[in-house]
DNA sequence: TGTATCTTGTTATTGTATTACACTTGAGGG
DNA sequence: CCCTCAAGTGTAATACAATAACAAGATACA
Protein backbone atom coordinates (compact mmCIF):
# COMPACT_ATOMS: atom_id res chain seq x y z
CA UNK A 1 0.00 0.00 0.00
CA UNK A 2 1.49 3.55 -1.15
CA UNK A 3 1.85 5.75 1.98
CA UNK A 4 -0.38 8.90 1.46
CA UNK A 5 0.78 11.16 4.30
CA UNK A 6 -3.42 12.11 5.21
CA UNK A 7 -4.75 8.54 5.02
CA UNK A 8 -4.06 7.52 8.71
CA UNK A 9 -5.51 11.10 9.14
CA UNK A 10 -9.03 10.55 6.75
CA UNK A 11 -8.60 6.78 8.71
CA UNK A 12 -9.10 8.40 12.36
CA UNK A 13 -11.78 11.01 10.76
CA UNK A 14 -13.71 7.90 9.87
CA UNK A 15 -13.38 6.25 12.73
CA UNK A 16 -14.73 9.22 15.13
CA UNK A 17 -17.33 9.56 12.50
CA UNK A 18 -19.09 5.99 13.10
CA UNK A 19 -18.23 6.30 16.74
CA UNK A 20 -20.59 9.26 16.30
CA UNK A 21 -23.11 7.81 14.34
CA UNK A 22 -22.87 4.69 16.79
CA UNK A 23 -22.19 2.16 13.36
CA UNK A 24 -19.02 0.11 13.41
CA UNK A 25 -16.22 0.42 11.11
CA UNK A 26 -15.32 -3.28 10.74
CA UNK A 27 -11.81 -4.17 9.69
CA UNK A 28 -13.49 -5.04 6.04
CA UNK A 29 -15.38 -1.56 5.93
CA UNK A 30 -12.29 -0.02 6.69
CA UNK A 31 -9.98 -1.44 4.41
CA UNK A 32 -12.09 -1.14 1.60
CA UNK A 33 -12.28 2.84 2.70
CA UNK A 34 -8.00 2.67 2.91
CA UNK A 35 -8.45 1.28 -1.07
CA UNK A 36 -10.53 4.12 -1.82
CA UNK A 37 -8.98 6.72 0.15
CA UNK A 38 -5.30 5.11 -1.47
CA UNK A 39 -6.34 5.29 -4.85
CA UNK A 40 -6.00 8.05 -7.77
CA UNK A 41 -9.62 8.37 -8.92
CA UNK A 42 -13.14 6.05 -8.79
CA UNK A 43 -12.68 2.86 -8.14
CA UNK A 44 -14.52 0.17 -9.54
CA UNK A 45 -16.19 -2.99 -6.83
CA UNK A 46 -14.65 -5.53 -9.14
CA UNK A 47 -11.34 -4.01 -8.67
CA UNK A 48 -11.53 -3.38 -5.15
CA UNK A 49 -12.93 -7.20 -4.69
CA UNK A 50 -9.14 -8.52 -6.68
CA UNK A 51 -7.44 -6.17 -4.32
CA UNK A 52 -9.39 -7.24 -1.15
CA UNK A 53 -8.70 -10.87 -1.98
CA UNK A 54 -4.94 -11.72 -2.74
CA UNK A 55 -5.18 -13.85 -0.10
CA UNK A 56 -6.59 -17.84 -0.24
CA UNK A 57 -9.92 -16.52 1.32
CA UNK A 58 -10.86 -15.15 -1.91
CA UNK A 59 -13.81 -12.39 -1.41
CA UNK A 60 -16.97 -12.41 -3.10
CA UNK A 61 -18.69 -9.44 -4.66
CA UNK A 62 -21.32 -9.30 -1.70
CA UNK A 63 -18.50 -8.70 0.69
CA UNK A 64 -17.45 -5.35 -1.41
CA UNK A 65 -21.11 -4.68 -2.34
CA UNK A 66 -21.86 -4.65 1.55
CA UNK A 67 -18.94 -2.43 2.45
CA UNK A 68 -19.41 0.14 0.12
CA UNK A 69 -23.13 0.90 0.86
CA UNK A 70 -22.05 1.17 4.51
CA UNK A 71 -19.39 3.73 3.45
CA UNK A 72 -21.88 5.38 1.22
CA UNK A 73 -24.79 5.23 3.36
CA UNK A 74 -22.31 6.62 6.14
CA UNK A 75 -21.13 9.10 4.04
CA UNK A 76 -18.03 8.02 3.65
CA UNK A 77 -17.86 7.35 0.18
CA UNK A 78 -20.09 8.22 -2.60
CA UNK A 79 -20.82 6.44 -5.98
CA UNK A 80 -20.11 7.82 -9.16
CA UNK A 81 -23.16 6.93 -11.08
CA UNK A 82 -22.00 7.70 -14.21
CA UNK A 83 -18.68 5.42 -14.18
CA UNK A 84 -20.03 2.83 -12.21
CA UNK A 85 -17.34 3.00 -9.69
CA UNK A 86 -16.97 4.22 -5.63
CA UNK A 87 -14.53 7.25 -4.30
CA UNK A 88 -14.14 8.03 -0.71
CA UNK A 89 -15.41 11.49 0.03
CA UNK A 90 -12.94 13.71 1.15
CA UNK A 91 -15.02 16.27 3.18
CA UNK A 92 -16.60 15.71 6.58
CA UNK A 93 -20.14 16.06 7.71
CA UNK A 94 -20.76 18.76 5.41
CA UNK A 95 -24.10 19.63 4.38
CA UNK A 96 -25.51 19.03 1.00
CA UNK A 97 -24.95 16.62 -1.74
CA UNK A 98 -21.55 15.86 -3.65
CA UNK A 99 -20.62 17.32 -6.76
CA UNK A 100 -18.13 15.99 -8.62
CA UNK A 101 -15.97 17.00 -11.28
CA UNK A 102 -14.37 14.40 -13.27
CA UNK A 103 -11.19 14.96 -15.55
CA UNK A 104 -11.43 13.18 -18.62
CA UNK A 105 -7.96 12.40 -19.24
CA UNK A 106 -6.32 11.69 -15.85
CA UNK A 107 -9.46 10.49 -13.94
CA UNK A 108 -8.71 12.61 -10.71
CA UNK A 109 -11.86 13.87 -8.93
CA UNK A 110 -12.37 17.15 -7.56
CA UNK A 111 -15.50 17.22 -5.01
CA UNK A 112 -17.45 19.77 -3.33
CA UNK A 113 -20.72 19.38 -1.29
CA UNK A 114 -23.23 21.91 -2.12
CA UNK A 115 -27.43 22.18 -2.11
CA UNK A 116 -28.81 22.47 -5.59
CA UNK A 117 -30.00 25.56 -6.38
CA UNK A 118 -33.70 25.49 -6.11
CA UNK A 119 -34.12 28.13 -9.01
CA UNK A 120 -35.41 25.78 -12.24
CA UNK A 121 -36.97 23.56 -9.90
CA UNK A 122 -40.02 22.69 -11.18
CA UNK A 123 -43.32 23.60 -9.51
CA UNK A 124 -43.84 21.81 -6.42
CA UNK A 125 -41.01 19.21 -6.61
CA UNK A 126 -39.57 18.10 -3.24
CA UNK A 127 -36.02 17.70 -3.20
CA UNK A 128 -34.33 14.66 -1.67
CA UNK A 129 -31.11 14.09 -3.46
CA UNK A 130 -29.32 14.86 -6.21
CA UNK A 131 -26.53 13.02 -8.17
CA UNK A 132 -24.61 15.99 -9.94
CA UNK A 133 -21.34 14.63 -11.70
CA UNK A 134 -18.85 16.89 -14.27
CA UNK A 135 -16.65 15.73 -16.69
CA UNK A 136 -13.92 18.00 -18.66
CA UNK A 137 -10.36 18.49 -18.14
CA UNK A 138 -8.55 19.66 -15.10
CA UNK A 139 -6.50 22.12 -14.58
CA UNK A 140 -3.48 20.20 -14.76
CA UNK A 141 -4.46 18.32 -17.79
CA UNK A 142 -5.09 21.83 -19.53
CA UNK A 143 -1.68 22.05 -20.52
CA UNK A 144 -1.37 19.39 -22.72
CA UNK B 1 -49.57 0.78 -27.72
CA UNK B 2 -51.15 3.51 -26.07
CA UNK B 3 -52.38 6.43 -27.45
CA UNK B 4 -50.89 9.72 -27.12
CA UNK B 5 -51.72 13.05 -27.94
CA UNK B 6 -48.21 14.40 -28.74
CA UNK B 7 -46.44 11.10 -29.95
CA UNK B 8 -46.74 10.89 -33.42
CA UNK B 9 -45.82 15.16 -33.33
CA UNK B 10 -42.97 13.72 -31.59
CA UNK B 11 -41.74 11.08 -34.07
CA UNK B 12 -42.65 13.96 -37.01
CA UNK B 13 -40.29 16.33 -34.68
CA UNK B 14 -37.61 13.35 -34.58
CA UNK B 15 -38.03 13.38 -38.40
CA UNK B 16 -37.20 16.33 -38.81
CA UNK B 17 -34.59 16.78 -36.79
CA UNK B 18 -32.46 13.89 -38.40
CA UNK B 19 -33.15 14.72 -41.85
CA UNK B 20 -31.34 18.62 -40.91
CA UNK B 21 -28.32 16.48 -39.10
CA UNK B 22 -28.22 14.38 -42.07
CA UNK B 23 -28.55 10.88 -40.36
CA UNK B 24 -31.25 8.51 -40.62
CA UNK B 25 -33.77 7.45 -38.42
CA UNK B 26 -34.06 3.50 -38.87
CA UNK B 27 -37.45 1.68 -38.68
CA UNK B 28 -35.86 0.01 -35.39
CA UNK B 29 -34.31 3.50 -34.27
CA UNK B 30 -37.82 4.89 -34.82
CA UNK B 31 -39.33 2.02 -33.02
CA UNK B 32 -37.19 2.42 -30.14
CA UNK B 33 -37.63 6.26 -30.33
CA UNK B 34 -41.32 5.39 -29.98
CA UNK B 35 -41.29 3.06 -27.05
CA UNK B 36 -39.44 5.56 -25.17
CA UNK B 37 -41.88 8.43 -25.97
CA UNK B 38 -44.68 6.15 -25.11
CA UNK B 39 -43.25 5.02 -21.28
CA UNK B 40 -44.15 6.64 -18.55
CA UNK B 41 -41.12 6.84 -17.27
CA UNK B 42 -37.14 5.51 -17.77
CA UNK B 43 -37.21 2.45 -19.13
CA UNK B 44 -34.42 -0.16 -18.91
CA UNK B 45 -32.28 -1.77 -21.98
CA UNK B 46 -33.61 -5.25 -21.13
CA UNK B 47 -37.11 -4.05 -20.86
CA UNK B 48 -36.98 -2.08 -24.53
CA UNK B 49 -35.59 -5.70 -25.97
CA UNK B 50 -38.38 -7.50 -24.62
CA UNK B 51 -40.78 -5.47 -26.07
CA UNK B 52 -39.26 -5.31 -29.52
CA UNK B 53 -39.24 -9.16 -29.84
CA UNK B 54 -42.89 -10.49 -29.55
CA UNK B 55 -42.48 -11.69 -32.92
CA UNK B 56 -40.89 -14.40 -34.16
CA UNK B 57 -37.01 -13.06 -34.87
CA UNK B 58 -35.66 -12.23 -31.60
CA UNK B 59 -34.08 -9.03 -31.26
CA UNK B 60 -30.47 -9.23 -29.35
CA UNK B 61 -29.07 -6.72 -27.04
CA UNK B 62 -26.47 -4.97 -29.50
CA UNK B 63 -29.92 -4.04 -31.54
CA UNK B 64 -30.86 -2.10 -28.94
CA UNK B 65 -27.84 -0.81 -27.23
CA UNK B 66 -27.32 0.90 -30.93
CA UNK B 67 -30.38 2.17 -31.45
CA UNK B 68 -29.99 3.75 -27.93
CA UNK B 69 -26.50 5.10 -28.49
CA UNK B 70 -27.91 6.49 -31.53
CA UNK B 71 -30.65 8.35 -30.04
CA UNK B 72 -28.83 9.77 -27.27
CA UNK B 73 -25.90 10.76 -29.79
CA UNK B 74 -28.30 12.62 -31.69
CA UNK B 75 -30.39 14.38 -28.73
CA UNK B 76 -33.57 12.38 -28.97
CA UNK B 77 -33.01 10.19 -25.77
CA UNK B 78 -31.26 10.43 -22.35
CA UNK B 79 -29.31 8.00 -20.43
CA UNK B 80 -30.71 8.47 -16.59
CA UNK B 81 -27.04 6.93 -15.39
CA UNK B 82 -27.85 6.28 -12.17
CA UNK B 83 -30.89 3.82 -13.32
CA UNK B 84 -29.62 2.94 -15.90
CA UNK B 85 -32.54 3.69 -18.00
CA UNK B 86 -33.10 5.70 -21.29
CA UNK B 87 -35.86 8.47 -21.26
CA UNK B 88 -36.88 10.10 -24.46
CA UNK B 89 -36.23 14.18 -24.85
CA UNK B 90 -38.96 16.33 -24.57
CA UNK B 91 -37.19 19.14 -25.98
CA UNK B 92 -35.57 19.83 -29.27
CA UNK B 93 -32.19 21.08 -30.10
CA UNK B 94 -32.23 23.25 -26.90
CA UNK B 95 -28.81 24.35 -25.55
CA UNK B 96 -27.35 23.02 -22.45
CA UNK B 97 -27.16 19.50 -21.11
CA UNK B 98 -29.97 17.59 -19.79
CA UNK B 99 -31.42 18.36 -15.78
CA UNK B 100 -33.71 15.73 -15.08
CA UNK B 101 -36.33 15.57 -11.89
CA UNK B 102 -37.08 12.17 -11.13
CA UNK B 103 -40.30 11.35 -8.53
CA UNK B 104 -39.04 8.52 -6.10
CA UNK B 105 -42.67 7.30 -5.76
CA UNK B 106 -44.19 7.50 -9.34
CA UNK B 107 -41.36 7.26 -11.66
CA UNK B 108 -42.35 10.36 -13.38
CA UNK B 109 -39.21 12.33 -15.08
CA UNK B 110 -39.51 15.95 -16.01
CA UNK B 111 -36.65 17.57 -17.89
CA UNK B 112 -34.83 20.83 -18.31
CA UNK B 113 -32.09 21.51 -20.51
CA UNK B 114 -29.60 24.10 -18.87
CA UNK B 115 -25.98 25.14 -18.97
CA UNK B 116 -24.02 24.55 -15.53
CA UNK B 117 -23.22 27.55 -13.60
CA UNK B 118 -19.86 27.63 -13.26
CA UNK B 119 -20.07 29.89 -9.63
CA UNK B 120 -18.27 26.97 -7.80
CA UNK B 121 -16.06 25.45 -10.65
CA UNK B 122 -12.87 24.18 -9.54
CA UNK B 123 -9.87 26.55 -10.68
CA UNK B 124 -9.28 26.16 -14.51
CA UNK B 125 -11.59 23.25 -14.65
CA UNK B 126 -12.80 23.50 -18.21
CA UNK B 127 -16.44 21.54 -18.30
CA UNK B 128 -17.69 19.39 -21.39
CA UNK B 129 -20.80 17.62 -20.00
CA UNK B 130 -22.64 17.34 -17.12
CA UNK B 131 -24.97 14.56 -15.43
CA UNK B 132 -26.98 15.83 -13.65
CA UNK B 133 -30.37 13.72 -12.21
CA UNK B 134 -32.37 15.56 -9.23
CA UNK B 135 -34.87 13.24 -6.94
CA UNK B 136 -37.77 13.62 -4.90
CA UNK B 137 -41.27 13.94 -4.60
CA UNK B 138 -43.44 15.31 -8.09
CA UNK B 139 -46.32 18.00 -7.15
CA UNK B 140 -48.71 14.91 -8.21
CA UNK B 141 -47.40 12.73 -5.15
CA UNK B 142 -47.33 15.09 -2.24
CA UNK B 143 -51.05 14.80 -2.22
CA UNK B 144 -50.18 11.23 -0.52
C1' DT C 1 -20.22 -3.52 -61.76
C1' DG C 2 -17.30 -2.50 -58.20
C1' DT C 3 -16.59 -0.58 -53.89
C1' DA C 4 -17.06 2.05 -49.78
C1' DT C 5 -20.00 3.05 -45.90
C1' DC C 6 -23.61 2.43 -42.89
C1' DT C 7 -26.78 -0.59 -40.68
C1' DT C 8 -28.30 -4.88 -38.80
C1' DG C 9 -27.94 -10.01 -37.39
C1' DT C 10 -25.87 -13.30 -34.48
C1' DT C 11 -23.06 -15.57 -31.00
C1' DA C 12 -20.50 -15.18 -27.22
C1' DT C 13 -18.53 -12.89 -23.50
C1' DT C 14 -17.58 -9.46 -20.04
C1' DG C 15 -18.85 -6.45 -16.44
C1' DT C 16 -22.00 -4.93 -12.58
C1' DA C 17 -24.96 -6.09 -8.80
C1' DT C 18 -28.27 -8.82 -6.03
C1' DT C 19 -30.69 -12.90 -3.85
C1' DA C 20 -30.84 -16.35 -0.60
C1' DC C 21 -29.35 -18.92 3.01
C1' DA C 22 -25.93 -20.56 6.42
C1' DC C 23 -22.81 -19.22 10.01
C1' DT C 24 -20.52 -16.39 13.50
C1' DT C 25 -20.23 -12.96 16.90
C1' DG C 26 -21.36 -9.98 20.65
C1' DA C 27 -24.80 -7.60 23.54
C1' DG C 28 -28.56 -7.77 26.76
C1' DG C 29 -31.95 -10.31 29.79
C1' DG C 30 -33.74 -14.12 32.16
C1' DC D 1 -24.80 -19.28 32.60
C1' DC D 2 -27.87 -19.91 28.90
C1' DC D 3 -31.07 -17.94 25.75
C1' DT D 4 -32.18 -14.92 22.23
C1' DC D 5 -31.71 -11.30 19.07
C1' DA D 6 -29.41 -8.36 15.89
C1' DA D 7 -25.55 -7.15 13.07
C1' DG D 8 -22.08 -8.71 10.26
C1' DT D 9 -19.90 -12.03 7.20
C1' DG D 10 -19.19 -16.38 4.03
C1' DT D 11 -20.68 -18.67 0.05
C1' DA D 12 -23.01 -20.14 -4.17
C1' DA D 13 -25.82 -19.05 -7.53
C1' DT D 14 -28.14 -15.92 -10.28
C1' DA D 15 -29.90 -11.67 -12.41
C1' DC D 16 -29.14 -7.52 -14.79
C1' DA D 17 -26.30 -4.32 -17.96
C1' DA D 18 -23.26 -3.71 -21.76
C1' DT D 19 -19.83 -4.90 -25.23
C1' DA D 20 -16.76 -7.59 -28.59
C1' DA D 21 -16.20 -9.70 -32.79
C1' DC D 22 -17.49 -10.98 -37.12
C1' DA D 23 -20.91 -12.00 -40.83
C1' DA D 24 -24.35 -10.29 -43.85
C1' DG D 25 -27.48 -7.10 -46.09
C1' DA D 26 -28.45 -2.37 -47.93
C1' DT D 27 -27.45 2.01 -50.03
C1' DA D 28 -24.91 5.37 -52.61
C1' DC D 29 -22.15 6.58 -56.00
C1' DA D 30 -17.82 6.25 -59.14
ZN1 LIG E 1 -18.31 13.92 -0.09
ZN1 LIG F 1 -6.72 15.75 -15.43
ZN1 LIG G 1 -33.46 16.62 -23.46
ZN1 LIG H 1 -44.65 11.47 -8.63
Amino acid sequence: MTLHSDLTHSLAEAEALCARKGVSLTPIRKRVLELLLDADGPVKAYDLLAQLKPGAGAAQPPTVYRALDFLVSTGLAHKVESLNAYTACIHGEEAGGPVLFICEKCGAVQEQHAHAKLKDMPEGFQLTRSVVEHYGLCANCQAA
